[in-house]
DNA sequence: GGTTTCCTGGACTGCTTGGTCCTATTTCGG
DNA sequence: CCGAAATAGGACCAAGCAGTCCAGGAAACC
């Protein structure tokens, strides 16, 4: 996880504010370009002239482009992990796994689908690229599901969910849904298969409830 | 769906067979390297080399680039379909779902879930740079999805299926957990991922119907 | 068999892109 | 306040890229 050990030969470098705001600059506007246009389509003078820095910065704060996207993949995983923290780590019911949901679906209805889900785009570009792009991002896409599956943990230790139900596979299971549910809406410009996919996702999810509510399942 | 306006100002052209044997060469070499590399890390010379082939061809038989990558989306997507015609077809029974699927995870599973699925990488990348690959993309999902909605509709015609399942809403749930199984083994490299979606969605599936209990084999 | 049209080969070009370098300015410890 | 290191600016370069061009074959039609 540290990444320190990229240091110059000179090892001691001192470090600014400056030089972290410039660094967090670069980051963001690389994050904001490669999201609509893709990693590959997106030039270094692009997000130099987005970030309002120089090449000299970009190369004096990344190796190269390479080590730049992988610092954008961390990035952006802090980001989305940051993001669903907050909307799961409270998850106790299956109606805050509706409204969890509901959020992923508005937020990407904004877009009328495009641009998927930052984490499933890089995921595809980069796998067969740049392996400890690809590690990187099995780590977040792992540690997302965990966010989901320790909530339906919760949900199992206070008798909701019944104990024959496996959280972990359930949670992967939620995540597939939601990932092809980004592709498909983002190919067809319409959030509608992604709610599709995660209802059913959400129904799987729901038969294992310790006392079906709702609609019998057979 | 035809593709002959596209032909030269001087619009009667003879076509020899050498000259479609030339495209098919350089489509099945596209066709080949951008699946491992991805389309814009693909360059016309790489293709140039694989296919045997020069640039004029390149540059007789597509106007540009894009072209190219145009014709190979409608190429990629004939190949699917023709695969998945073969396998679903004749779909008529749950255990026939199960036979697709374990087709689908064995040969995904022949390169460690590596490259994806060739739609659904292309469509992540182009989705958002070429409005006509992702048209045509999001066509050839659809048929892929009607091609699985019929069998289901076979299967309710025929009783085994409730009247109350959604043939529609089903094949998509299916599509998206499978480009997202996809996606999550390509990122993992490990093809459990793929399995544990498609399983959540047969279970869906065959939460609806008529007996519900065991598998029946026919 | 001759002529027209298609097909092929590969050298060539101009632009874009990732990456380098040198100089100027700011920051910061002492 | 002084020197050293970090930060910034931007011209510059070489390689790689998509795309052009033209001359020489190969088909096909008469």
């Amino acid at each position: 996880m540290s990444d320190e050990q990229v240091a110059a030969p000179t090892n001691r470098r001192r470090i600014s504010q400056r030089g972290i705001a410039t660094r967090d600059r670069i980051l963001e506007a690389a994050n904001r370009l490669m999201l609509v246009r893709g990693v590959n389509a997106t030039t270094l003078d692009d997000i130099r002239e987005a970030s309002q820095t120089s090449k000299s910065q970009l190369y004096h704060h990344f190796a190269d482009k390479q080590e730049l996207v992988r610092a954008l993949v961390k990035y952006r995983g802090a980001l989305v992990l940051q993001r669903e923290r907050a909307g799961l780590e409270r998850l106790r019911s299956f109606s805050g796994l509706v409204r969890w949901r509901n959020a992923l679906v508005q937020a990407n209805s904004l877009n009328n689908g495009k641009y998927g889900c930052g984490l499933g785009s890089m995921a595809l570009e980069l796998s067969d690229q740049d392996e400890q792009a690809r590690s990187s991002l099995s780590e977040t896409f792992a540690a997302w599901e965990k966010l989901i599956s320790d909530g339906l943990h919760r949900m199992q230790d206070s008798g909701l969910l019944r104990q024959d139900a496996d959280p972990e596979k359930l949670a992967t299971g939620l995540m597939a849904a939601l990932q092809g549910g980004y592709l498909l809406a983002n190919a067809s410009h319409n959030i509608a298969p992604m709610e599709v996919a995660l209802d059913m996702a959400l129904e799987h999810i729901r038969s294992f409830l310790a006392q079906p509510s709702g609609e019998p399942t057979r």
